[in-house]
DNA sequence: ACAAGTCTTGAGAACGCTCTCAAGATGCGC
DNA sequence: GCGCATCTTGAGAGCGTTCTCAAGACTTGT
């Protein structure tokens, strides 16, 4: 029936509408001087057709791409895929991102780098050079790389740096994580409790010492003392298991834990569990991120939620807004809430 | 310091090497007739440079574009990216589809479409006019969109549909549904369960029809009867929900349910706590999909284990290694396990 | 009505690559 | 050592767009 259809090329509007090449492009690309009469003509020539520019012609003859490039770890988006979706949000990144690309036009591609290795310069340029994409966004903890970053410098690519409020090159973006600590804290704090741990990330996250930095100044605040109440873990579930048991060693008359991210929140959980503490009753827990699988645990998480979808959306605004060599000096701060739930509950009244 | 780099091109390095820009395009694409000792010349140039070539001028001269496209819906992606996420299994397809993609020097991209309007058309003929992607993976529903399919064949665009084993064009992928839900079933009756419901997805799934058909064959085999034990859901919490509760209701001696998703699983768990019922001591549970989630419920939940990311990486094999026009008779089937978990148990002794 | 703009349009080059085809180099059989 | 086949190399066209620049069509002011 359908004869094996070529692909529709501006010339064959061209031709259809009876101008030249030249005015098409014009008109496709909004541009001005062309009469409104030619414009009419020259549309209807499009629709009827169905012609759609060629990204990889577009792009060719020097024009955007239309691509923004997320980076993201190979080694850790192996593990994800395994097991850690879901509770980690590299998905959320993902869609957000995907969803505004899609609505500006634009598209995002996830490129996975060894970036552990020194091979992060030559994959990360290959994957440039190949796909020239407009700006590339990323991750904690990809946005402190130096190599990362300054290869993106060099080549004058415009990106943001999601967790990352260090000056220089690229656009950072925050998720106000030590208001965020603070608010738990305190509202932990209200709750009447006054011996609170937190479970912090590992030190190579700047916001994991911002989030300690949060939950130190509400501790201030309230005069409480931090002594023997900070462990650090690796964001893994078993880091946050021993995390947990050695606060809760540590600290008989712990009753409030905060943890730096869902993963080690659970582990606590668990731990306190085994060790027979109740869930508000005896300790409340309240946790970072809070990706979907926080409100399925028993008793659902309090959590921060982290606005990651919605930043990874205005990082993309910006990339696409942005001129490749325009300044970043301000920090985009995208405030972080607190989702009650469960885990929190008044200090229990010892004994 | 470092100057504005222009791109290395083709020409850069075939002036470097001392040849001809042909012969350097024979050395990337490893074509024949080279002499070793050229080869090694232009391949030293290609490394001094730095030099990757641009994937959209590939593309422009007729080779492939090296991406592979997954359709989605953007209404169900907006839901996901809101709350759904971790508990669906968009993000496992996505990932690893993005892993084989890469693999194999391809990139994948999501193309988020309007599936329920007859804009699909519209939409999706923009997609891939723009795009001109090597091939298009379809997921459930989408693999059984006669407007989709239609499309691509019409384009001869090459593409799989996972979840679908009609005939037709396009290369047909399952994971086994019957089979994985008659071995639930089975597990189920070993367990000496009697009343066995079932909470089924929407009819317009064709996988919906076999995982029924596997319950059904199991409880033949065994000679129990289905009446009154299957209920329909939409693979929502809610529905999931009202079936569970109708299945109780109906059916005071039921004392196991596989759900056809892990959202109506999990559903059915608060159903049966709020009941009264103890999981999986008054009641076993079996859901389907085995998401990150159903890992941490209480209890973790025995699920039918659906290899999605793995089927997705096969359809890309196919799709990447597939001539356009070559035959897909055969169905490509990968088999789905059962993960034992906490939600199952022996039937319970009624007194 | 004429010069000097301003709008509108189109011709041609360029982007970086691969394809086709022809020419030169090399090898083989006798 | 000659003719022919094969291997190796390069020149040129073409892919679908946008950019530059020049030419023609219309305005406007006097």
């Amino acid at each position: 029936m359908a004869r094996v259809r070529k692909t529709v090329t501006i010339r064959d509007v061209a031709e259809d509408a009876g101008v030249s090449l030249q005015t098409v492009s014009r008109v496709v690309n909004d541009g001005p001087n062309v009469r409104p009469q030619v414009r009419d003509k020259v549309r209807a020539a499009i629709d009827r057709l169905g012609y759609v520019p060629s990204l990889a012609a577009q792009r060719m003859s020097g024009s955007r791409s239309y691509i923004i490039l997320a980076i993201n770890d190979r080694e850790r988006t192996l593990a994800d895929w395994r097991e850690r979706l879901g509770t980690d949000w590299v998905d959320q990144m993902l869609l957000g991102g995907i969803l505004t690309c899609s609505q500006h036009g634009y598209r995002m591609m996830v490129e996975l780098v060894d970036t552990h290795s020194d091979h992060v310069e030559r994959e990360l340029g290959a994957a440039l050079s190949a796909l020239q994409p407009d700006g590339v966004i990323l991750t904690p903890p990809h946005s402190e790389n130096r190599l990362i970053t300054q290869l993106l410098a060099e080549r004058r690519i415009p990106f943001a740096r999601i967790g990352s409020n260090a000056p220089g090159p690229g656009i950072p973006l925050t998720m106000g994580d030590e208001g965020a600590a603070h608010l738990a804290a305190t509202r932990l704090i209200e709750l009447g409790h006054r011996r609170i741990g937190m479970i912090a990330g590992p030190s190579q996250y700047s916001l994991s010492g911002w989030r300690v930095d949060g939950w130190k100044r509400a501790l201030a605040e309230a005069g409480l003392p931090h002594d023997g109440l900070l462990e650090v873990g690796d964001f893994g579930y078993e880091s946050g298991a021993s995390a947990a048991t050695a606060l809760l060693d540590r600290n008989p008359d712990l009753t409030a834990i905060i943890a730096s991210n869902d993963q080690m929140a659970l582990a606590a959980l668990e731990t306190a569990r085994d060790r027979g503490l109740r869930v508000p009753d005896d300790l409340s827990l309240i946790s970072f991120d809070n990706t979907p699988i926080v409100r399925f645990s028993q008793p659902p998480l309090t959590a921060v939620d982290q606005p990651i979808a919605e930043t990874v959306s205005r990082a993309v605004e910006q990339l696409i807004a942005r001129e490749p060599d325009g300044d970043n000096d301000a920090v985009i701060e995208v405030a972080a809430g607190l989702v009650e739930r469960a885990s929190t509950a008044p200090a229990p009244v010892r004994a």
